[in-house]
Order: C-alpha cells, then sequence, then structure tokens
RNA sequence: GCGCCCUUAGCUCAGUCGGUAGAGCAUCUGACUUUUAAUCAGGUGGUCGUGCGUUCGAGUCGCACAGGGCGCACCA
C-alpha cells in the first residue's frame, strides 16, 4: 500500500483519544512481530455451525468434540474476571466466543483483556458447546490478532443510523447492519437470478462499449469525457441498446447485458448518475412476447427470492401472482380522467388546456403524442399500482420502436409500471432502416431546436440496419429500482453500495 | 435548480427563557470463571458543521456558506 505521510500528519491533529490508544496498541504490536499476520486458516463460516449445530443439545455437542477455526470482527466483549465472553462476525453471521484464563494461560488471556479492541480482526481457534442458556459458544483455546482496528466501531446497540455516514461509509454500515448486507446479498440474488433465467434459454451475455463517439439509444443528457491519445471527445453511454441491435443484425439473436448507463441529470431518490440496466433483445420476437417473459420472470423471481409473490413496499402491497394488467396509453388516459372524452384524447387543444389546468406549459413544439404522454405521466402513472403493462406509446415520443401495423402513430412498445413506478420498458425494434433515418433526422432537428436531451443521427447504426436487422423485441429493466422494491428501500441510494455524494470537505 | 427540515463527545441522543456542556454506549482504572445492551465503583473525553453579525454574554437569535434528509422539477 501508499503511503500518505501529508495525510497522516493532518490525521494526527484531529486524532482522539480512542485512536490514540489503539496506535500505542498497534505499536506494541509492531515491536513484538508480525503485526498483520497472514498466515491464519480458518476451516468454518459462523452460519455453517449455526446450520448444523443450532439443534444439537449440550450434552450431544461435548461429545462430538467440535473443534472449528473462526475468524472475525470483534463486535461485543464481557470481561468478567478469570472469563470473558464476545462475539465475532464473520461474513455469514456472528458467533460467541468463550474466552477462559484457565484454557488460554495467563499470557494470552491477558492480551485478550488489554490489547484487544472491539473492531479488532481475530482469529480463533476451539471446541464449539452450548452456554447454560444454549448459546452456541467456541471454547477458545487459540486466539490471535490478525488485524489491528485503529478506529472504534459505532455504538453496539444503536448502530450506525446516520444516512451520510451509512453512505459515506458504506463498510461501517455493512459491519453495524444486518439489514443493509441483507439488502446487497438481494441485489446480488436478483442478478444472478435474471442471469440464469436468461442463459437458460438460450441469450448470451455481452459487454458492448460504456465510451462512446456518439451516446445513442435513450432521450438524455450524457457525460462527457477526453480521450489524450486521440485528442477526441468521448461520451459515457446513456443506453446500451444501439450496439446491442448491432450485435442480432451480427447474427447473435438473443443477447443481454447488465451493466452501468450514465445520465447526467439531478440526483433524488430514484436517480443515481450511474445506473445499473438488464437490456436483453430477441430476434423472431414482439413486444408481446417480451411482456410475457416479463410477467413471468417477476413472478419466478419474487417467488424464489422473497418466497412470495405478494411484494411489500413502504406500506403497500403488490400482487405479482395475478396476471399483470395491460392496458394502452389512451385507454388508460381515458380511464384516469373520466372528463375526458374519447374524442377529447386525441385533440391537440384540448389536451394543451387540460396540461394547462395540471400547471403544465405544452411547448408549441408538443406534437399529439407527447400531450398524450405528459398527461398520462402527470395523471396516471403514480396510481399504476399493481403491475400494470401500459401499451401502444405514441410514435412521437417512441424514435427507437416499430409502428403498430394498424396505426402507425403509435408503436409496438410498452412499459411496466409498479407502484407508481416504472420499472422496465420494453418494444418491438424499429428495424426499417428508411424510418429510422428518418426518425434519427427529427430528433436532429429537435437537438438544433434546444432539446439537449434529444438523439444524435447514428450513420454507422442505419448502416447496420441497411444489412437488416432482423424482427427483434428488445427491452430494458431498471435494476436498481427492481431491487429498491424487491428489499422495501424508499431510496436508490440504499441499493446502490457506493452512491454518488458531494465530496466531503475533509476526511 | 427551488422549498422545508437537520448538523452537539468515536456512536446514539438530551440541552428549558440567551448566562460559558449533559446522558447512555465506547474508552481508561479497579472488582468479577456461563455472560449476552453483562454487572458494580471511579475517571477521561467537546473549535456545539464553518464564517460573519446581534448582545455585557450565543449550542440557543439573525444572515451567508458547506454537507445531508425529504418533497418538487428532470428522468429510468
Amino acid at each position: 500500500m501508499e503511503t500518505t505521510p501529508n495525510s497522516t500528519a493532518t490525521e494526527a491533529l484531529d486524532e482522539n483519544k480512542l485512536i490514540a490508544q489503539r496506535r500505542e496498541k498497534l505499536t506494541r504490536l509492531r515491536e513484538n512481530g508480525h503485526a498483520f499476520p497472514n498466515d491464519f486458516r480458518r476451516n468454518a463460516l459462523a452460519a455453517e455451525l449455526f446450520a448444523h449445530y443450532a439443534e444439537c443439545d449440550a450434552a450431544e455437542l461435548e461429545a462430538r468434540a467440535v473443534r472449528v477455526k473462526l475468524a472475525g470482527r470483534l463486535m461485543t466483549r464481557r470481561v468478567m474476571g478469570k472469563a470473558s465472553f464476545a462475539h465475532i462476525q464473520d461474513m455469514s453471521a456472528r458467533l460467541q466466543i468463550f474466552v477462559q484464563r484457565e484454557q488460554l494461560g495467563e499470557a494470552l488471556y491477558e492480551f485478550f483483556k488489554r490489547e484487544l479492541d472491539l473492531g479488532d480482526i481475530i482469529g480463533v481457534e476451539g471446541q464449539l458447546f452450548k452456554t447454560k442458556t444454549g448459546e452456541l459458544s467456541v471454547r477458545c483455546d487459540g486466539l490471535r490478532l490478525l488485524t489491528k482496528a485503529l478506529r472504534p466501531l459505532p455504538e453496539k446497540f444503536h448502530g450506525l443510523t446516520d444516512m451520510e455516514s451509512r453512505y459515506r461509509q458504506r463498510y461501517l454500515d455493512l459491519i453495524m447492519n444486518p439489514s443493509t448486507r441483507e439488502t446487497f446479498r438481494v441485489r446480488t440474488t436478483i442478478v444472478q437470478f435474471i442471469r440464469d433465467y436468461l442463459n437458460q434459454r438460450g441469450y448470451l451475455e455481452v459487454e458492448t462499449p460504456m465510451m462512446q463517439v456518439i451516446p445513442g439509444g435513450a432521450v438524455a443528457r450524457p457525460f462527457i469525457t477526453h480521450h489524450n491519445a486521440l485528442d477526441m471527445q468521448l461520451f459515457l453511454r446513456i443506453a446500451p441498446e444501439l450496439f446491442l441491435k448491432r450485435l442480432v443484425v451480427g447474427g447473435l439473436e438473443k443477447v443481454y447485458e447488465i451493466n452501468r448507463n450514465f445520465r447526467n441529470e439531478g440526483l433524488s431518490t430514484r436517480h443515481n448518475p450511474e445506473f445499473t440496466m438488464l437490456e436483453f433483445y430477441e430476434a423472431y420476437a414482439d413486444y408481446h412476447d417480451l411482456m410475457d417473459l416479463t410477467e413471468d420472470l417477476l413472478r419466478r423471481m419474487a417467488t424464489d427470492i422473497l418466497g412470495t409473490t405478494q411484494i411489500h413496499y413502504q406500506g403497500a402491497t403488490y400482487d405479482f401472482g395475478q396476471p399483470f394488467m395491460r392496458l394502452s396509453v389512451r385507454d388508460a388516459l381515458l380511464q384516469f380522467n373520466p372528463n375526458l372524452t374519447a374524442t377529447e384524447v386525441d385533440d391537440d387543444e384540448r389536451l394543451r388546456s387540460v396540461l394547462e389546468h395540471h400547471g403544465i406549459v405544452a411547448k408549441p413544439s408538443w406534437g399529439l403524442g407527447k400531450l398524450q404522454l405528459e398527461l398520462f405521466e402527470q395523471t396516471v402513472e403514480s396510481q399504476l399500482l399493481n403491475p400494470t403493462f401500459i401499451t401502444r406509446y405514441p410514435t412521437e415520443v417512441s424514435p427507437l420502436a416499430r409502428r403498430n401495423d394498424i396505426d402507425p402513430s403509435v408503436t409496438d412498445r410498452f412499459e411496466l409500471f409498479v407502484g407508481g413506478r416504472e420499472i422496465a420498458n420494453g418494444f418491438s425494434e424499429l428495424n426499417d432502416a428508411e424510418d429510422q433515418a428518418e426518425r434519427f433526422r427529427a430528433q436532429v432537428a429537435e437537438k438544433e431546436a434546444g432539446d439537449h436531451e434529444a438523439m444524435y443521427y447514428d450513420a454507422d447504426y442505419i448502416r447496420a440496419l441497411e444489412h437488416g436487422l432482423p424482427p427483434t423485441a428488445g427491452e430494458g429493466i431498471g435494476i436498481d429500482r427492481l431491487v429498491m422494491l424487491f428489499t422495501d428501500s424508499p431510496s436508490i441510494r440504499d441499493v446502490l453500495l457506493f452512491p454518488h455524494m458531494r465530496p466531503e470537505s475533509s476526511v
């Protein structure tokens, strides 16, 4: 590791007594040999021991004389003269250890009492037993300090509750809060489940560029960076979509990618500048096939990971067991705006006045499709609580989606809403190269008119389409928001190990 | 970007009407061989987020700034 003399100098100034005491102990360790040994090998995890021996009664456990070697962080300690109890925590669980002078010998027991601190990483060795209250424990006959912790842990009872500290010092949050560990365990399980699900169905996982010359595939502002050797501007991707469809052109007929996207927008409880998306594409399928797949995926995921299709989120319950509702944008508008008639919902002027009623000033450039979508977002979205597919999005707001055969003003597209929030977005892909070129040109015109989020013209993507994209359906699922739902997390920061934070003035 | 709220010991929190700082845990000293928020006795620990102002006097009142939380806006 690098040494940073400057920072140690400044740290020394604001260092408190607790840290100074621990440094002195570390100094003594250094004087007595290797302060940071790396030769201890454990042969068990705490949770494995609970799984095997929790049911065993005290006499039986004694008879079996199970010897174990465990390593972990010292979390609690109760010293009582010549014998002490403590808990050590490893990645799986927290297990009690029993430390006696009689077992360890005078010197080591004194070391345990004098030199160890809460937070230290230790290795222990001994026989499993059960205390008189029935708690599975290790009677230590060996104990080593493996890593000295110089900083004290947060309070053992209340733990670390300050949200800022929990986000900034996630390591402390993970040490202190089991619910945080569980959230990220579920997150990993969800991603694994998706990979297994798609792999079993013949999808190929791929990785496409994160740094792009032309950022495409979504309507959003990108981050800009610079490549020195090439002396050129590059963008962090806002979506992998156009590259994944190039792969389908290339014959990879079922592909997916789970990776980060970057969008240069405000932060909120639902937005982080970098976020994780699943995008997948399947040739010879349409958006109906994807709705079926999505419904099946989420239902199985809930059953498999949560053991129920009833998702409890922030006091509400959403049912993933029933067939998901399917409703077009237009029908949803009519259903949730009873004062709007079937003719009015297609009337430019009427929609503009209704929007104005909701406090939204419609721009002159907005066509019918954009007006409808605005009203949808204003009046419908937040009310779609149980899983609901909204279909047939206006072509005007869907520049990459295939037009509907019967009504070309809408596309073969859907979005899935749960708890009033968008979870997925999928559509039959636009594979008409000439139509796509035209829609890119319309986007470029909007960009020139001042819309920073409008798309660029991607000539190579058009060239790829000209080679023939088979009829294909594609979808994106926001992993972070899905994890929020499955872990009952109110903020996206709760499901990101290291959410974006403004820099601290001093550490 | 806007609005409301928060910032006091390592952690979790009190702090009254403006009168110079408190508790619990942790830590230190001592006692204690089945405890588990161990217990008992005694101690240490603070630039009250930062700066400016009002005042005889500011943790407390005012303004500005920083960081955070929530909501709105933008979006996924």
